[in-house]
DNA sequence: GGCGATGATATGCGGGAGATATCGGCGGGC
DNA sequence: GCCCGCCGATATCTCCCGCATATCATCGCC
């Protein structure tokens, strides 16, 4: 049985004709009646009445029909759903990120994809920049937000973007003495205790630091201590209680609250880009509908990923 | 698209394999290669990855294969379910009957057939041999007991088969002049006020009655009068009240409560027989179903109706 | 009883589903 | 590192079946 039969089925019980049935079909009317006899043999059952008043189903045609219609829109629906899940209308997309890409990039671009594809199924975590790394090659995420494309092993089979700058600033209490100044310099951090992300889960953000601060940035040479904070606003918080000076990306400006100072460091110091990776052999159709909207939402990844088409 | 490309990425999907799910479904690998490809350019998605180590229903292919499995089984239910209307398991059957076929024949048929057909909709509805056969012709019963075969306009278009017999018993109360007695003769029921059944709703009952009594049965030369009764427990109430002397089949016996007394009448006098009904062109297979299980439980019944093939 | 309408049957044709043969490509193994 | 083997894609042919046209059978109906 073929869902031909279901369909010249349905129709002759429409149209309760076969002449006309067979002319809704597109087809001429012996092949009707052909198609119909084969099916009601198949079944071993009279489908439908040929009466001189027109054609009716039978009990069995009646109990027949509904089913087919149930399985004709199954395989519509079999159809359109397929469309959906390769245009990324619908599925799952688990994103990791940093606290940071909360300040900026995210709520746009989350909110502009979330608007587009109201059917995709978003999981959403914060984590590091390294754990978010190895969770994508791991197969648990399908995105990373984080500052610095990943490095060392598996980083081959990922692609990462640049989809945001950020400058380095500090942060401080409002007791602080650097509270009111609109810049501190480099020198001046040096004797200070600092608070900044830990280098195991950011160590490429480390590593920029351990080059502006000098090499022995946590070397009993430098005066003050070091404090490490997994998140912006672990690092705020810390630093309004007077802890030490809070060294962020400008975003963190976003997230500051009273009884908090910002201030630019000069010179002007760049973070590591804010990067967002993927597994480059992933074809998802989401992942490929998530890239199209942040080449939206930032300018310039259009470019990074030239005309890649992720899916499909 | 055809149900063919649904099996077909079912058993890929299953197999994960060309060769093996070709071999699974009985035809070689290229046609079931071509099949799919030709499913996934009408989609316009590709449903499968081919990698080195199986073959992968992507993120598409598992949206359609989960409404494919749906669509397939409703197919198979279609099938079954035909089948099964067709051979009188599933569907309605409505039968009027007068009450006292509850006494005797449709306990043990009813009983016999919801257990063969539990999935059979019964609709039982009690009504005069002159209703259910109107009721039959208007398309409102499926089945029809009563006694007596229907005459009259519309008749031609029913088939009826005798499915009992019963003679005319008398029903007294206790404190009549008749209870004791094993049988009383028609003269002396001539003289008394009788509880019968309404002449218009049973006219065959109601004519064989005045056969008996005497053509002047209901004039004022009989001594007693009339009193007319829907149903048997109604004779049988009306009579244990000592309003009259009630008469009516035999089968009444096993209505006839505490402060009744049943007469036989003498002679013996048969009452016109119970008769089943349906429609001439019902080919309704749960009427045939139900005439099966009748043949069954009455013997006699066969015969009268042949090899009538009902249904099917 | 002839006639028109309707569904069934007869027959020919073309497309497509499937078979066989072969190619291309990737991975594993010695 | 190279070769072999497995697997899916492609090419080509065949044959069945689904559809078309033509015709028949049947049943109301005027």
């Amino acid at each position: 049985m073929e869902a031909r039969h279901l369909r010249y089925a349905l129709a002759l019980a429409d149209h309760q004709h076969f002449g006309r049935a067979a002319a809704a079909l597109g087809i001429a009317q012996p092949p009707l009646s052909q198609q119909i006899a084969a099916l009601e043999r198949e079944l071993g059952a009279r489908l439908f009445d040929r009466t001189a008043r027109g054609v009716f189903p039978t009990a069995a045609g009646e109990a027949f029909l509904v089913r087919a219609r149930q399985a004709l829109a199954e395989m519509a629906a079999a159809v359109s759903d397929a469309g959906r899940a390769a245009r990324g209308e619908t599925g799952r997309l688990r994103l990791g990120f940093i606290g940071s890409a909360l300040l900026e990039l995210l709520p746009s671009l989350l909110n502009r994809f979330a608007r587009g594809h109201p059917d995709v199924r978003l999981g959403l975590q914060e984590m590091s920049t390294c754990r978010s790394a190895a969770a994508l090659l791991a197969g648990e995420l399908d995105v990373a937000v984080g500052r610095g494309a990943p490095r060392g092993a598996g980083a081959e089979d990922l692609v990462s973007v640049t989809v945001g700058r950020d400058r380095l600033v500090a942060v401080v209490g409002a007791a602080h003495p650097f509270a009111g100044q609109a810049e501190v310099s480099v020198e001046q951090l040096r004797g200070e205790h600092l608070i900044v992300a830990p280098a195991d889960e950011e160590p490429l953000v480390a590593a920029r630091l351990a080059a502006l601060l000098g090499e022995g940035a946590d070397s009993p040479a430098r005066t003050g201590g070091i404090t490490e904070a997994r998140d912006v606003h672990t690092i705020i918080g810390l630093a309004s209680c007077g802890i030490g000076v809070g060294l962020g990306p400008a975003c963190m400006r976003a997230a500051a609250r009273r009884g908090t100072w910002v201030c630019e460091v000069s010179p002007r110091v760049e973070l590591p880009e804010l990067v967002m990776s993927f597994r480059a052999r992933d074809r998802s159709p989401v992942l490929a509908a998530f890239l199209d909207t942040t080449r939206e939402v930032c300018p310039g990844v259009g470019g990074q990923l030239g005309d890649r088409r992720v899916g499909r």
